[in-house]
Order: C-alpha cells, then sequence, then structure tokens
RNA sequence: GGCGGCAUAGCCAAGUGGUAAGGCAGAGGCCUGCAAAGCCUUUAUUCCCCGGUUCGAAUCCGGGUGCCGCCUCCA
C-alpha cells in the first residue's frame, strides 16, 4: 500500500517515496504572531495535524516542523500602533495560539521554531547566495536575482514575462527585475535589527523559512505544506533561493490547503468577517470544528456558515451518540475491545481500518473516510439495537469495529473525549446560555414522571413541551429519563 | 492580461472509464402512552450545456456557460 499525495510541483497526484524508508520530515508554515487565530489558520493546522497523525499512524517516524514568523512590516506596524517591542507582541500571539491549538486538539509538532532565533543562519544562507551570484546588495538591502535563477516559476507556474505583462508591479529601481525580492532588509531607526555584513538588517520574508527547515530537517526534507496562497510568490521564492544557495531540491512534495470562505465571502478586515478560533470554540465543541473541516477534501475551498457548523455540531452528536451506547454496553470508558492488532478481517469482517487507510492514501480523502465512519456508526446501532439494552457484550466483530472506530479518531483528532463528557459539555452549554439551574430541571423531570405515572399525560407533554423550548430534549430510557441539549423546536 | 481551480439530489459532500458513498433536511414504517434516540425503507434513470472518443463516461477529448482563487500582506 503506497500513499499518494498531490504534489503543487508537477500539478499531480504522485507516490509518497520518502527520501530514507520510512522516515518523513515535513514543514508547514505557521503564523505570522500579530494578531489572533482565524478559521483559516485552523483548517491549516487541521489538515497538516491529521497528515502528521496519519503518517505516524501509518508507522513513519514524523519529524514535524511548523514555524512562527515573529519578524516582519505586519508584526513591526501593530507593535508600533500599539506602542509596544515587536518581541512582547510576538509573544502574546505565540501564547494565544497555543492556547488556541490546545482547544481544537492539536497535537504539537516536534520543533516550533522562531524567525528571530535564526538570524545567524539566515544571514549565512543570504552570504551564499551572493557568493554564488544570485544575490546582489542594493543600499543595505540585499535582493534575490530572479533572472538568474532559470526554475523560476516552477512551482506556481508562471513565467516571468508573462507576470510582467500584466501584473502592477512595485517601481524600485534597485531590483535587477520587479520580481525579485528581498532576502535582507536595511533596518529604520526603531525596527528590530541584527547586525550583518551589510549593515543593520533584518531577514526578508521567505528566507527564515528556508533557513529554519534546512537546519532542522536538512537541506532536502519529504513535505513541505501551508496554505494555497502561499505557493506565490513565498514558496515559490522560498524554493528558488533554498535550491539555489544549497545546490540541491528542497522539498520532495509541496502540499496546499484551500481556503475556507465565509458565507461564501472571502475573509477580509473591510467586511470584518474574521472567524477567530477563540470564538468558535465558545461556541461549539472544538471536534464539530474538526470534523466539519475533515467531512470535505483538503484541497476543496470550504464555506463557513452557521448552518454548516451546526450539521457538523449533529454529526458529531450521533457519532458521540453511539459511543455513549457503546460505554453503556461496555458498562465502561473507553471499552476494553482487544485490539484487532493487525486488523486482519475478524469472523464478522471488519475492514474498517483498511478501509479507512485506502481513503486516506488517496491523497489524505478524510472526506471519504467520514463515510466510512458513518456507515460503522450505522451497522454498530444495528448491532447494539438487535442485541436488546442489557446485553453486556458485543461480538468480537463489533468490539473490533469499535476499535477501528477509536483508531480512526486518533487520526481525525476525533472521539477523543468519553461520551460523558461530551454530552456533559452539550448539556452545560444550554445551561450557561439560558442560565438555567440543573436542579430546575431535575424537579421537572420528576414532575413529568409522577404525572406519567399518573396517566396524566396531558401534564407530562406539557412539561416536555416547556423543556423542549428552552432547548431541552428529554429521552425516555429504560432505566429513567434523561435530558439532552436540544434544538428548541416544539 | 497571465496562471490555476470548481460546477454531482432541497442543502453539505465523496466518486477520474463499468452503471451514482456518506451526512443534514423530507416522506413512510418499527419502537414508544405520545415523543426522543436508534433501526428499516424511501428521496439524482442521472452528475452545468453542446459535440466527440468508447461496447460503455459524472469520470477522457474539444467547444460553450457560470462561479471562484492567485498574480499585493494573507492559512
Amino acid at each position: 500500500m503506497t500513499i499518494k499525495v498531490y504534489n503543487t510541483l508537477g500539478r499531480c497526484k504522485q507516490e509518497l517515496v520518502p527520501l530514507r524508508p520510512g522516515r518523513i520530515r515535513m514543514y508547514v508554515c505557521g503564523p505570522t504572531v500579530y494578531d489572533s487565530c482565524h478559521i483559516g489558520h485552523a483548517r491549516s493546522v487541521v489538515v497538516f495535524d491529521v497528515i502528521y497523525r496519519y503518517l505516524k499512524a501509518r508507522g513513519y517516524d514524523v519529524y514535524y516542523v511548523r514555524n512562527f514568523t515573529d519578524v516582519d512590516d505586519k508584526i513591526i506596524n501593530r507593535a508600533n500602533e500599539l506602542g509596544i517591542s515587536c518581541e512582547a507582541l510576538a509573544g502574546q500571539y505565540i501564547d494565544e495560539f497555543h492556547v488556541d491549538m490546545k482547544a481544537i486538539n492539536m497535537r504539537p509538532p516536534d520543533m516550533e521554531p522562531l524567525a528571530t532565533g535564526h538570524i545567524s543562519q539566515i544571514i549565512e544562507i543570504v552570504g551564499l547566495l551572493i557568493e554564488k551570484g544570485y544575490a546582489y546588495e542594493a543600499q543595505g538591502d540585499v535582493f534575490f536575482s530572479v533572472q538568474k535563477w532559470p526554475e523560476y516559476g516552477k512551482l506556481s507556474g508562471r513565467r516571468l514575462e508573462d507576470m510582467e505583462a500584466g501584473a502592477r508591479v512595485e517601481v524600485d529601481h534597485r531590483k535587477h527585475s520587479p520580481f525579485d525580492f528581498v532576502l535582507w532588509k536595511a533596518s529604520k531607526p526603531g525596527e528590530p535589527a541584527w547586525e550583518s555584513p551589510w549593515g543593520k538588517g533584518r531577514p526578508g520574508w521567505h528566507i527564515e523559512c528556508s533557513a529554519m527547515s534546512a537546519q532542522y530537517l536538512g537541506e532536502t526534507f519529504d513535505i513541505h505544506g501551508g496554505g494555497k496562497d502561499l505557493i506565490f510568490p513565498h514558496h515559490e521564492n522560498e524554493i528558488a533561493q533554498s535550491e539555489a544557495a544549497f545546490g540541491k531540491t528542497s522539498a520532495s512534495y509541496w502540499i496546499h490547503n484551500g481556503f475556507i470562505n465565509i458565507n461564501q465571502e472571502k475573509m477580509s478586515k473591510s467586511l470584518g468577517n474574521f472567524l477567530m478560533i477563540k470564538d468558535i470554540v465558545k461556541k461549539w465543541h472544538p471536534e464539530a470544528l474538526r470534523l466539519f473541516i475533515v467531512s470535505s477534501h483538503y484541497r476543496s475551498p470550504l464555506d463557513y456558515t452557521r448552518q454548516a457548523m451546526a450539521e457538523a455540531s449533529a454529526s458529531l452528536d450521533k457519532i458521540y451518540g453511539l459511543l455513549e451506547r457503546v460505554a453503556h454496553v461496555f458498562d465502561h470508558w473507553p471499552p476494553e475491545t482487544e485490539d484487532s492488532g493487525d486488523h486482519e478481517k475478524s469472523d464478522s469482517g471488519t475492514d474498517l481500518w483498511q478501509r479507512f487507510c485506502d481513503a486516506m492514501d488517496d491523497d489524505f480523502n478524510t472526506a471519504r473516510a467520514m463515510g466510512l465512519l458513518f456507515e460503522a456508526v450505522r451497522s454498530l446501532n444495528r448491532q447494539i439495537d438487535e442485541q436488546g439494552a442489557g446485553s453486556a457484550c458485543l461480538s468480537p466483530g463489533g468490539r473490533a469495529r469499535i476499535a477501528d472506530m477509536l483508531r480512526i479518531g486518533d487520526v481525525l483528532g476525533l472521539m477523543e473525549d468519553s461520551p460523558a463528557r461530551y454530552f456533559q459539555m452539550r448539556k452545560q452549554a444550554v445551561l450557561d446560555s439560558q442560565e438555567i439551574d440543573p436542579e430546575w430541571i431535575e424537579e421537572k423531570i420528576r414532575q413529568r414522571k409522577d404525572a406519567r405515572k399518573a396517566k396524566d399525560f396531558a401534564l407530562a407533554d406539557q412539561i416536555r413541551d416547556e423543556l423542549q423550548a428552552l432547548h431541552i430534549t428529554l429521552e425516555d430510557r429504560p432505566e429513567g429519563t434523561i435530558w439532552k441539549h436540544g434544538d428548541g423546536k416544539t
């Protein structure tokens, strides 16, 4: 079984062949830390988190690096506006980023380097590029000369001539070509600055990634990822400078995730429709956000709407509803499911994990994987129905299927809560949003129970309707009545 | 102007040559005092349009239409 990935470099699916068997080195462009993380960051970060988890689940030794860009124009501008130092601003948003990542169940990368921690490596690469004739200095700035690099444009599929024909191009007469980009920037007074052979300055945007990826993963590594928008110019420039400096291939596979729109509009400052991760997780379970993201293919555009999130949330309820039944059957969570180990087909034939791998091997097709997951949910619900409540065990096939489901959850970052905790959280959200005392609900349930006992169904139904209007749904179970969050329909 | 992508049921979304996954919503049924949850059945003779290739196309080719992204900071 081989994994196929869509490589932006070449624009086709290719077999994933690691540079060294069994080992994968991947680098993903992290955020520029000058503001809070929005849902677009969430998608990128979730997509690569799932890829990371999957490769590990498939037995690869993975080393995953995601950087922070902690020096650039936006940070400087913002810090000046706020009257604080760049370090303080960056530090604040790095901390916030970590809080957000934890909230959405991200596995931390193996390394999270800072651009400012790698100035000497950056200076070294810039020097190398000048030495080799790919870069030139002009009044303290150092530019990369795109005309000296014949392969410039190979990632984004652009040709210099085409771009020059139509693009709006800044006029900087020191540049040999309008598309030359800055490797090292002379600092203005008050800006962060480091000593360099070209005077006091700071790194350009792209060079940091060349320096950090080379340092932690080697000059050639396996996977380089990021958002689609980074293809040009960021990754195009990065690939040019890295390959020119080191004289070898940079990354084998370039993976780019698609964008998220909000109600079919691009997120933008002017529309004021930026959705921050910290706000989303206040309203929804973090796994609902993850499920929303993995429900479509990572390269497709994704439209965020309230309804789409509500559907993702309902889907998650369905999954946890099954887990709750499983917990009840086993009287235990997590259930004691003897892991089927090599996951060969058991008697009743669970090849769920294998089919999941088939989907994921095809360019990380998580949408197809979700279909499999829901089929498994249905089949397990059916099995539990057929056995009847109180039955203490599930067939070996059922147990293996549950084990597979949880294993899939480990990859997608779903089903990581216990069902009890999950529904408790959902209930708590109802209580908090309406300032309801749970004891009051219990009292209502007792009143309804008495009414039902007395066959006063009119009263019983009236109580239930009253609760339903408050988004509280009752379920009469053999062992008694429980309540769950509901949609408020009466 | 250049480069690239997308168009599948009411909505979301898989499916790259062999006869349309899955979720939500809807309808009917089982269960229930009635519900809820769960299960079962059902909902696209058809995949934007027009041609072509093929025994066979949502899938390949040509043309058209409509959306969208990038080319400037952006995940």
